[in-house]
DNA sequence: TACCAGTAGATAGTAACACTGAATAGTGGC
DNA sequence: GCCACTATTCAGTGTTACTATCTACTGGTA
């Protein structure tokens, strides 16, 4: 998909992740799966760990380590309530520039 | 609005600027000016030239300096046919992402 | 046994972009 | 002569995602 969506996606990919973790908790190799799954290829291994790390030092999710059956233990997040304001102030943002490129992109067709 | 919108503008600022400038020719000052009318109320007055620069140098814009009934010349930029390939391109990845979230939103919003 | 693929996470360094704040410069009015 | 408004430029900063690499655990296979 190339740069333009790697420039987009800052401020977004953290809304998109907690929007996630809203609906179940999940982990680091699970988003990141998701992610790809859902045409977001370009998103790297570590783009989403490091995403995570911050949430956690800014208090936003819970973090529960559980024991996996292949591999090294996984690092299971839950949207805690702080987190959850985080992401109503999250959608209100994006309804506002959704709203205004909206109307951007309509007038730039009657033009 | 705070820091939010700040990351969020990222990468979709330049879009706007340059859905503005396939309506119309227009100079910094005036997108600035449009732009706070439109409630982006605190984008920065040199983040739009430092913009504008860039676009510039990658050859996505036309530039005429015209001078002004009152203060320095203005620097009046329209979009050139390489811009509007930029500009539909931007299109394509914004709605791309619009359209994930929007399907996250409401999918939130079930459960 | 040794190696590799798949799962899972961490981290150091880099690039891009918007912000802050200040400087520069021209015009007209008090 | 100074101030307000118009208009642009620029140096320095912070945030964020990417790249690349490293660690670590399991199971299969050559």
């Amino acid at each position: 998909m190339g740069k333009q969506v790697t420039e987009m996606l800052k401020g977004t990919l953290e809304g998109i992740v907690l929007a996630i973790l809203a609906g179940r908790a999940a982990y680091g190799y699970e988003i990141t799966a998701w992610l790809r799954d859902k045409g977001f290829t370009d998103i790297a291994e570590g783009t989403v760990y490091a995403l995570l790390v911050r949430v956690e030092q800014r208090g936003l999710v819970d973090v529960e380590k559980v024991p996996s059956e292949k591999g090294p233990p996984r690092k299971v997040y839950s949207l805690n309530t702080q987190g959850r304001d985080h992401l109503d102030e999250f959608w209100r943002t994006w309804s506002f520039l959704a709203e205004r490129l909206e109307q951007l992109r309509t007038e730039g067709k009657q033009s």
